[in-house]
DNA sequence: ACGAGTATTGACCGATCGGTACAACCCCCG
DNA sequence: CGGGGGTTGTACCGATCGGTCAATACTCGT
């Protein structure tokens, strides 16, 4: 297979005095919006040419081929998140402030890149062999970001736990914006992850029905009702 | 189009003496697996035509249509959860416990129908028209029952919110599951359901974190660190 | 003006897609 | 025994699928 050169690279999307999109940006940019309404598979080529405005051989051209146009796609905006997110961790902040950020950066996504973020969620499985090996790779290192600052808040005695259990809760709770969070509506992005960062730490009860149930198995029901 | 008597319904797939599945289940089952492992339409009718052993002509002398097995499928799915969740929030239990049953009763069904979980989360947006918007019906009620839970509790002055941000921020760590969740490592079901309450009611903070910020704004880490 | 990439065109490929038509089957009730 | 409903297999449909190709246009620096 002949592999045209493609000038993939994160973050370059401004050379100084672009003020038109490149053809492959626009490619990228229709394709997450397609893939991320009909789905991978129920997106044909003719079809992102058409939403392009490209022909099928230029499409070609610039993608190689359609699972890697999913993968460049995928890729570019995972590896957006990690380096925000990694940037967020190496501050020195403290834990509770990190979490907050990285929720902050989580929801900026969801509103300003909608089309990726759900392409990634929703279409990543559609991947084969090492492309799906590599994104995963990607997707567990931006995870385990969530973990590391789990981990700092408990040495320093701040938080409960840092195991897989809490940070899959966690990353649970903020992915799942993507299917419902509206910026345009209701809460904005800053507002909205500090609603959700405030369920993260301080769960649901109310301070009285905590300060009955921490430390003693689960007995708040016989106190309250 | 004429369409075929089919007998869909819930909860009818004991019928006294069934030691064997019918044709309409068999079919019904190995396609929630096919659209789980490669999506709806990445999943062609002559594949799983062969998963569930039976010719084309007969398939769709079951199904009507394949979107149409998705819709079933689905529907199935959704309302038995839902008729579980209804039992649920009927029962005398205090709020705490509602929750604490409604997770568990998720994770069971993460548990046991992992595919139609799967299928209900990733592949439901590939439905159309009325069949797209019943189903979404189905799954808004499901949800409003968290909705009712955190209000009661709420009333009662054990929990602190029930807004939408609430319910679906504790959906998503929940729905989440379906991704990461393996009952045959790590914690088993009740486990995880017990964890992830736990999370959910009391937050990530330690009691002494959590004490200093109750109710102040937010200078925790003041205290802290 | 020219030649070397870069970018684009439109026709074409074989394979597969979802769906249909219809004859033949099986099996139970009369 | 016979017939009829529920069920199945086979052959077939037009449309569309992802992908390829050689020829052509564009756009530079020299």
């Amino acid at each position: 297979m002949r592999v045209p050169i493609r000038k993939g690279s994160i973050s370059m999307d401004s050379s100084g005095d672009s003020s038109r999109e490149s053809t492959r940006e626009r490619i990228l940019r229709k394709a997450a919006e397609l893939f991320a309404e009909r789905g991978f598979h129920g997106t044909s080529v003719a079809r992102i040419g058409e939403a392009a405005e490209v022909q099928r051989g230029a499409l070609y051209y610039h993608i190689g081929s359609k699972e890697n146009l999913l993968y460049d796609l995928s890729k570019r905006h995972v590896e957006e998140a990690l380096v925000r997110g990694r940037a967020v961790v190496a501050s020195d902040l403290p834990p509770v402030e990190k979490m907050r950020r990285l929720a902050f950066e989580h929801l900026s996504a969801v509103a300003a890149r909608r089309a990726e973020v759900t392409v990634v969620m929703r279409e990543m499985h559609a991947l084969t062999g090492d492309r799906a090996e590599r994104l995963r790779a990607l997707r567990d290192e931006h995870q385990s970001l969530f973990k590391t600052v789990l981990q700092e808040g408990v040495d320093l005695g701040v938080f409960r736990e840092a195991d897989s259990v809490s940070v899959l809760g966690i990353l649970g709770a903020l992915n799942w914006t993507y299917v419902w969070f509206d910026p345009a509506r209701g809460l904005g992005v800053e507002a909205l992850a500090e609603r959700l960062t405030d369920m993260i730490l301080h769960g649901q009860l109310t301070a009285e029905a905590a300060s009955t149930e921490i430390d003693s198995g689960k007995p708040v029901e016989r106190v309250i009702a």
